[in-house]
DNA sequence: CCGGTGACCCGAG
DNA sequence: GCTCGGGCCACCG
């Protein structure tokens, strides 16, 4: 049980259609104030792992994240996102309005 | 042990 | 809109 399995499991949750900031994953998580463990947390997952919806978390921008060293993956996060239903505005960025997941209290 | 790195966030100017 | 700086903390060499 390590911090980043609470974090797979926040991730785990959210549903398909919506997408989730990696500040309000922190938060959910007990990791409130730190965002980039997140960020560092889905660094680490594989590629090939499809249990973690992780093309599901974007930063507070709106917008995909990915490191230079990832290059390609952004095509597949907004392939997949896209795939479920999120739009993107010419900006490249989503409306957080109205796919912004809201967890359950 | 130390320093560099990293899918981040927020406030100030 | 922009840049800067601070905060936070695990991982790796």
């Amino acid at each position: 049980m390590s911090l980043y399995d609470k974090i797979y499991e926040v991730v785990y949750q959210i549903p398909r259609g919506k997408v989730a900031t990696y500040g309000q994953v922190a938060e959910l998580a007990n990791l409130s104030r730190k965002a980039r463990l997140v960020g560092y947390a889905l660094y680490k997952i594989p590629l090939e792992t499809t249990d973690i919806p992780w093309h599901r978390v974007i930063n507070a921008q709106g917008e995909i994240s990915h490191s230079i060293w990832r290059k390609g993956t952004d095509y597949l996060q907004r392939s997949r996102l896209e795939s479920e239903g999120i739009q993107f505005n010419t900006q490249g960025k989503i409306n957080l309005s109205q796919y912004l997941w809201k967890p359950t209290v």
